[in-house]
Formats: C-alpha cells, structure tokens, sequence
RNA sequence: GUGGUUGUAGCUCAGCUGGUUAGAGCGCCGGAUUGUGGUUCCGGAGGUCGCCGGUUCGAACCCGGUCUUCCACCCCA
C-alpha cells in the first residue's frame, strides 16, 4: 500500500523554476556582499547545544530544534526525572546537538575558534539555512535561508554606513523600489529607558515600545504599565509616540529628550553621524528613516540596529535586519570584539519579488538543441555532434529512447527548447542534419557548423 | 506555546438538510496522424473523500482525536 508522501511541516520543495528565481536573489546579493569587500565561510547545520542555548532568550531556546542523541539515550537519564515528566531537564541529557538557529552565533562561535588565524576586521559573509521550530505563517518557515554579513573587530560607524548603503545596492539590483530602511539606536533605547527610571526592564519596554504601529499608544501605555512602568514615567516620552518629522528633526528631538543621559546622548551622536552621511552620500532607491520604536527581539544588540520593511504595497513585515553587537563573541570567551551585521530574508524577499512581478529576466537553465532518438545508428551518429557542441557550452542533449517521433517532439515542446535536430538514416549517410524551429515550425538540411550558429544567436 | 481555520483525482474545485456505483475543468495516456509538436476531434486510466476512532439501518457530510494548510497572538527573516 503505496502511503501519501509528505514534508514536515513549515519545508517546501523547490521546483526547477523557483530554484532558478531563488539563484537569481541569491547571486544578486552575494555579487553586491563581494563588492563591498566580504568573503563567504560555512557553518555546520548543527551546533553543539551548548553553543546555541540561551542566546536567544527563553523564546528562542524553545524554537531551537533539538537533536535526539543516537544509541541508548535514555539510559544515562536519572529515573527520578523521567519520572517526574521534566522535559526541560531532560533534554539537555539526551540532546547535546541542535540545529543553527541563525547564522550569526554560529559565527561568533567561528570567530572565537579560528581567531589566531583571522585578519581582523574580518568581513564575512554567509548564506545558509536555518531552523525554527516556529508556527508557519505567510513568509514564516520552519527551514530557511539568511543572507549574513558581518564585520567584526572594529567599532567605526562608517561600516554602518556602508552597511545601509548596501541594502540600497541589493534591493535596487533586483529592482525592488521603496524599501525603507528603518534605523534607530539601542543606546537610545536605554537612554530612554534610564530617562523614565526602567532602566532593568529595557527588555520589556523594548518589546512593548516595538508594537507602537501594530496596537497603537494606548495598548502600548497599558503593555508598560501591566509590566510595571508608572504612568508618570511614561508620560515623559509621551513625545515619542507621535514622532514624526524629517531624520534631522527627529534627531534633535531625541537630543533635547536624552540630554541628561550620558548613554542616551552617545546613542543620539552615533545616529546623527550616519544619518548624516548617508545624507550626503545618497541613496537609489531606499529610503532612511529613523524609528525610535525599532526594537528587535535579539537582546545582543547594543548600538546601531537595522530593519528593512518592503515597500508598502506588499503585505510583508521585515525582509531583512541586523545591527552592532559589542560583545557576541564574550560569552566564548572572546572579549572586546564589536561586530555589527546584516541580514537578507532570502525567503520573505522571494515572495515580495514573485508578488510584484519582478522575476521577469530569471532564465531556465533549459537546453537549446534536442536530438531526435531514431535508433542506436543514428543516435551515435548524433552523440559525436552533441560532444561538438557542449564543448562549446551549448546546452543540449539527445532523447534518450527510440520512441515515437510524436512524443520526442512534444517532449522537446513541453520543455521549451527551440530547436530540434532529426536525424535519421538519410542524414547519416549525407552526413549533414535536419534542423527544425519549434517556434516558427520552420526546418532545414545543413552542417554541424550551421547549426552552431544558428543556436548561439539565441 | 494559545485561539481559530483548512483538507474530495496529478492540479483547481463542485458535491443540497447524512440516502444507491463520488463529479467537472485542466493535466496525463492512447487513437485519428507507424519520420513531424503546439490546434481540433474521439477514446481511456486515475479517488478506501487527510488519517484513526465513534454515532447511525446508512457518513465525503454529524461527533472526538490526530496530522496538515492558512490566519491572529507570542515571537520573528
């Protein structure tokens, strides 16, 4: 009984035509990560368990896939815990391994290890699948691809700079107009925060303040109270709940509030450095915009912190993200290594892309010449033509039966290859070839050379 | 993790308040046309109605569970 084949939940297949598309957005953005000076590493799709738990919150502990140990993994766990039904303890006994979350603690991770043999400030990029045990939604899957880029072991803001110019290179490539990209600074969140007196619940008035166009100022206000943030407190930054204006206007709002934190205004001379750059240098097709409610989850972001949103016409949230991490690589023991990256949302861009039709140029990889199969005479006869023409880089191929000549033609039809090359007894013994247009139905007796040229004009 | 939603032929979907052998279009295969495709005409194959269990004389339809789909929350690319 032939059971119905299936994939788990939240993978999908790609077929040749969607692997040609995601080709097309993974080559744009590995040729711009090139030109901006980035090489490409590998990482293992899994990591020790030790390596990846823990840093990403407790939320993000509990969407790392686990791997079960091989052998007798049971044996080794207490029975008072088996008993007990603590799960939580008992998977770190009979799970030591785990699939990458994302690619940048990964890559700490690497940097830490191959530190004696890197060049610092080390430029890498990276483009890989990751894993989440996540619930699938639109644009929200259990298994896919980030883009990475990240520079550590420099400080300079100029590589923030370039980082943003660099989302306008990507996204203008693949001719996705009216991206922003959203800027803002955690140093001005927690200047924010010491400002209102939360200093320790950064995290929580982060991710509160994040949700500002999703429930509004009302639901924000009652999501800081419920946290424990006095009314008086909040009433202070009630400016930023209306926060609008040009970059330059904003940022000298944000200078006037933070003026009596010290954190809060090195936050404010930092984003005023970039804006101001980007400023003069311009940009193609992206807009800057600076979003003081920009949070993120990932709670390593210490300074600059990036989110792309496409243009307002699709219905997708982030398509790309990232920021400065000053102390990733510490928890492997590495200190005062500040690095700061990006990231592409291969999977969210494709959807984008395929939504407003701009997959337009993407080519097949699909022969160009297909040889008729009318018998193992003839077939030989068309395999030394065939060699002639690979060598050339001609993409073509022979069908690989003597079936009807019907079939091979619909075959070569369905496929969309333009030319089809018959060759039966006749043309072996005049040793030329019968070349036929499927396009124009139109065909011809003629030489292996004629032939060439009329395929390579394609 | 919480709440909701979906599942019928390879694909897109019909199928009335539970009632005989479950349908269509597209696709597929064969023929008209044994060395000439895309059009047309004719014929054909293909479904234990997601899976397991229950209610009923009788279930694609009702009930429970489970998996899957999509959505909201959480979180995030």
């Amino acid at each position: 009984m032939a059971q119905k084949p299936s994939i788990p939940k939240g993978t999908r297949d790609f077929s040749p035509t969607e692997v040609a598309k995601r080709n097309y957005i993974f080559s744009t953005v590995k040729a711009v990560f090139e030109t901006y000076g980035f090489q490409p590493i590998e990482t293992p799709s899994f990591e020790n368990s030790a390596t990846l738990m823990g840093k990403y919150g407790e939320e993000g502990d509990r969407l790392i896939f686990k791997i079960l140990n091989s052998g007798d993994y049971l044996k080794k766990v207490d029975d008072a815990l088996l008993i007990a039904k603590e799960s939580l303890k008992i998977t770190p006994r009979i799970s030591e391994k785990a699939l990458r979350y994302d690619l940048t603690v990964p890559f700490a991770r690497y940097v830490v290890q191959h530190q004696n043999e890197i060049v610092f400030p080390f430029k890498r990029y990276q483009m890989q699948p990751v894993w989440r045990a996540d619930r699938p939604q639109k644009g929200r899957f259990r298994e896919f691809y980030q883009c990475d880029a990240d520079v550590v072991g420099s400080k300079g803001l100029w590589q923030e700079i370039e980082f943003v110019q660099l989302y306008d290179a990507v996204f203008t490539k693949l001719k996705l107009e009216g991206t922003t990209v959203k800027l803002n600074n955690r140093k001005i969140l927690a200047g924010i925060a010491e400002i209102i007196g939360a200093k320790e619940k950064l995290i929580d008035f982060t991710v509160a303040l994040d949700k500002l166009d999703k429930i509004g100022e009302e639901g924000v206000v009652n999501e800081m109270i419920s946290k424990g943030i006095s009314k008086e407190a909040i009433s202070k930054i009630q400016p930023l709940f209306n926060f609008t204006g040009t970059n330059q206007q904003k940022i000298n709002q944000l200078a006037t509030l933070l003026a009596s934190s010290e954190e809060g205004t090195t936050g404010v001379e930092e984003l005023r450095f970039v804006v101001d750059n980007i400023e003069a240098l311009g940009l193609q097709t992206a807009t800057l915009s600076i979003d003081v409610t920009l949070a993120r989850g990932l709670n390593y972001y210490t300074g600059a912190i990036y989110e792309v949103s496409a243009p307002k016409t699709v219905q997708m949230s982030s398509i790309g993200g990232g920021g400065r991490y000053d102390d990733l690589t510490g928890i492997f023991g590495l200190k005062n290594v500040s690095g700061v990256g990006i990231s592409f949302g291969l999977d969210r861009i494709y959807l984008v892309l395929e939504e407003l039709n701009l997959f337009d140029e993407v080519e097949l990889p699909t022969p160009k010449v297909l040889f008729v199969n009318f018998g193992d005479k003839e077939a030989a006869y068309c395999m030394k033509a065939l060699q002639k023409l690979r060598s050339k880089n001609i993409k073509s191929e022979l069908y690989p039966s003597n079936v009807k000549l019907k079939k091979q033609l619909n075959y070569a039809n369905q496929r969309g290859i333009p030319f089809v090359v018959m060759v039966g007894s006749s043309e072996v013994e005049n040793k030329n070839y019968t070349i036929k247009n499927m396009q124009l139905g139109t065909q011809e007796v003629c030489g292996l050379e004629e032939i060439i040229k009329m395929v390579s004009t394609l």
